[in-house]
DNA sequence: GTAATTGCAAATACTTTGCCACGTA
DNA sequence: TACGTGGCAAAGTATTTGCAATTAC
């Protein structure tokens, strides 16, 4: 049974010392609505968010929560940077669509974990993972 | 034979219509012997460049030859935008150290372009291509 | 000659920090 | 109470643009 993603992300965040703020929970809560990357502007102007709490709130939090691995910094290519979840057992690839900026996740299998696991052995690097982003032009703006 | 690849690039460029200037050869050049992605600061602040031009016209060039596809844009996760050339035939995917952000190019066979034809197919995105890269703590930072 | 390209300076955009007040454990 | 967290405002860094002068074709 998967539990509440919102509960299980916020036990995570008290496991590495973190307190239960009302930004805390809505952070989390917004980024899984969303389900998808976003900006520190998009986050910091969202409902949930906008009249909760300052920017630079927002912002640090962010940066706790990368810290501790509990989210990701994602380039993206956007000048923004975009911040996703990290769920247990869930991984997504990217599509993005160079015209409009549309960001799709690739619940597809990813085809790196070989590589990923050679390049461990090779080269000694600790902690890997990978990110990997398609680029192109979609339908529309096509 | 593979021929002098600034030429190459420079070729490349008149192609498209751009304007062959001590600027773009300087540019193309460094590109090439650097051999690695490299940002607008670097780029500008270049042995090459500094005294060759402003700031501004690196960051235009730039931008044009993006456009025309002769170099690329990479996320990479700094701040700051990185470039490379693209050279016929040749990819490359990115080892980077979250500690000291060192860049490191992998040559070895890319292992997505299945997954790329596939998302060609069922999406219907055109110009696609991918971007991967690896992270994690490199030997010297662990 | 004409349109692309450049330099300089100023404007944006996004991120990051200082400092003191506040709330959670 | 003590220390992590938050608000506000200011500073920092990277990018982007306007406009007149210059240069490649």
């Amino acid at each position: 049974m998967p539990e509440n993603p919102v509960k299980q992300a916020i036990a995570r965040c008290r496991e590495v010392g973190l307190r239960r703020t009302k930004a805390l929970e809505e952070l989390i809560t917004t980024l899984i609505e969303a389900d998808r990357p976003m900006t520190l502007a998009e986050l910091a102007s969202s409902e949930r968010l906008s009249d909760q709490c300052d920017k630079a709130t927002v912002y640090r939090l962010l940066q706790r929560l990368c810290e501790h691995a509990i989210i990701r910094r994602l380039g993206l290519h956007e000048r923004a940077a975009f911040f996703t979840l990290l769920q247990p057992g869930k991984h997504s690839d990217y599509l993005i669509c160079t015209g409009c900026g549309k960001i799709e996740s690739i619940k597809a299998p990813c085809p790196v974990h070989k590589l990923e696991d050679e390049i461990r052995e090779k080269t000694g690097y600790r902690g890997l993972y990978h990110e990997l982003e398609f680029f192109g032009t979609c339908p529309k703006c096509a």
